[in-house]
DNA sequence: AATGAATGAGGCTTCATTCAT
DNA sequence: GATGAATGAAGCCTCATTCAT
């Protein structure tokens, strides 16, 4: 790795930090300055301006995370199971990649096109993916005979139910621990609640 | 009415827009003392600080997001349109009540002590609207036996889904109109996808 | 006076003085504020930026020059006089107002639209006060007939030519005083360096 | 030439485009630099600071101001025809000198020793110029006889109008254009604007 | 009850200059 | 010779808040 590279890792790791902690707007080139161990006017010799550097945290974080969500899936057999990996590695990842999340789920940057962009190219990653999965397990029978368009109805359905995770309740629920907050969920969704009609 | 509370109504007017369009941070005293046809300073004869006319008009706006959720419920009769009218209800008026909105779905006001009240009271609330529901579905036999501490675990995973519409995708999917998608949403809830064990 | 007035009164002579001494750029908004005996931040609440309080300054000392050169073509009857006066009261003025000055004779101000206009109109007075004596200075006989257009063409060079004055020799020529070099002037303008053509 | 004149001559010739265009304050080292093809810290070290940079383009230009302006006055016979020239000469070059131009014209530079001694000498030049074309005027009976104090006189009035034309006015006046501005110049020049007394 | 006037604290950005290599 | 990297000092501007009236 070069010098060069190295300071810019330097400087995005206390950025990411910062940022996520504080948001864009309350974290101040003075901090991001200070925690890579520079002076303030280092930071615009390696970046245009503070936006630039939360815009390649964003890009950096969104790399990590897709990543996390094709390893989930591509770790386990079951199409039940990759699910259910799924919606944990999106759960865990996005948590530990706060500034990628930020800008995902709040409306505070709809003017950085840089964003806009990637947001949306996240999204269709998404849904590609869980339609991947949905296509594997009809195939293998352990999901109903779905066609294509309910396929992609449903994807939506449960990439924007997914999404509900990232603001878990403040008043944390003692009796659903995070591990079984998932697996209730995928058997929600197997089996859902209506009763079963009864056959003669 | 009184002339104070009068008053105070303008500036809450005011500031509920700003703040829904622009944030708490980026929305100024002189923009929301502009609205309020008063001057800046006048604001601070009302409200000692632009944080508590933000928590106002969030305390305003939960009493009207609580009051759509309870009407929904009790404007239908089946338990599963109970469902559909609650999401219905919630994602409309949550869109409508957007310094609401921000906070329960950002981390940005975590220290503000009312707040944080707020939104916890708010999970409770529809917390136990749900599981109203879904004890009412199961004493119907529209939904499954479900034990109490079952329904609750339902409960919370709704609850979290639900969340998700409030981030609707940016790359509008013109296959799943709004409509269509609450409808698809409840389907998927009431059946899961799982494929049904045959009986012999 | 409003109170008003008499604050933006009290900072523009103090910014006149500082931006005719240092310009535009080299004026810091913190010395405007000192010189006005105010926080720096009190020049926001009168003017939106440091360029507003430089064409306010501007504007106000055009207005000034303006008048004297009326007052000065006003103040003679023959038309020679009119135009020693004129030319008299144009080197006094402009040298008392330094930011006006700079404007006239100075390009940095081109992306200035305000300024620009000012720049413009002034010229086009000049020009018409000069054709205005030249007028008068043909029917009276004291010059030569003129037609229109070589009185504008005149009137044109000897707008031009006045303005060198703005920019006296370093190197003071002692052997022509201020005063002189006026009459001087208005000597050659009025009889040429050529050798009179003998008439038989 | 050495490497290290070619060098600096690359350099004062990106910087002479850029502190003509820009001036001094808002050229950066940085674009100096880039112009040069060389990293910023090069400039350090054939060049003390960007004073420096500036002083030695203004003096390249002066000269070369210089040489126009004798050329000139060698190229013709008739001592009009030399004024002719002269004017031209100045205007053309000093366009075409723009560094040397604002110092000459502006009081921004009141501070550099160098500069305000390389003004006067420009001055002192202008009017030896001047007189000696005076001097050949009355010799070959062209111009009036002028005693030495008034050619010095006029010189020195001359030199001064003649500066004006360097800020031509903005609104461009279509009656003149630059080439009959000339000669209207010259005509006013030799002949002034006075009716001619009437001799018995 | 209302506000005009004022400002301190703080943030982003620019840039000439330095220095180790 | 040449420069990449770094920075201190400085400047413009914003805004919540105060206070006398």
């Amino acid at each position: 790795m070069e010098k060069d590279e190295l300071v810019i890792a330097e400087i995005l790791m206390g950025a990411k930090r910062l940022f996520g902690t504080h948001g864009l707007k309350k974290t101040t080139m003075e901090e991001i300055a200070t925690a890579a161990g520079k002076g303030k006017s280092t930071l615009y010799y390696y970046f245009p301006s503070k936006k630039e550097i939360f815009e390649a945290v964003v890009e950096e974080e969104m790399k990590n995370v897709v990543k996390k969500l094709r390893e989930a899936i591509n770790s386990c057999t079951s199409s039940k199971d990759k699910l259910l990996a799924f919606i944990k590695a999106q759960f865990t990842s996005v948590r530990g990649n706060q500034c990628f999340r930020l800008v995902v789920f709040e409306e505070a940057f709809d003017s950085m096109k840089l964003l806009m962009y990637l947001k949306s190219r996240y999204e269709q990653i998404q849904i590609d993916m869980i339609k991947e999965v949905l296509l594997g397990g009809t195939q293998t029978g352990e999901f109903k005979e779905l066609s294509q368009t309910k396929m992609n109805k449903i994807a939506l359905v449960m990439i924007t139910a997914f999404r509900g995770m990232h603001y878990p309740p403040k008043s944390a629920q003692p009796e659903l621990a995070d591990g079984e907050y998932f697996d209730e969920m995928i058997d929600l969704l197997m089996e859902g609640i209506g009763r079963p009609t009864e056959k003669t």
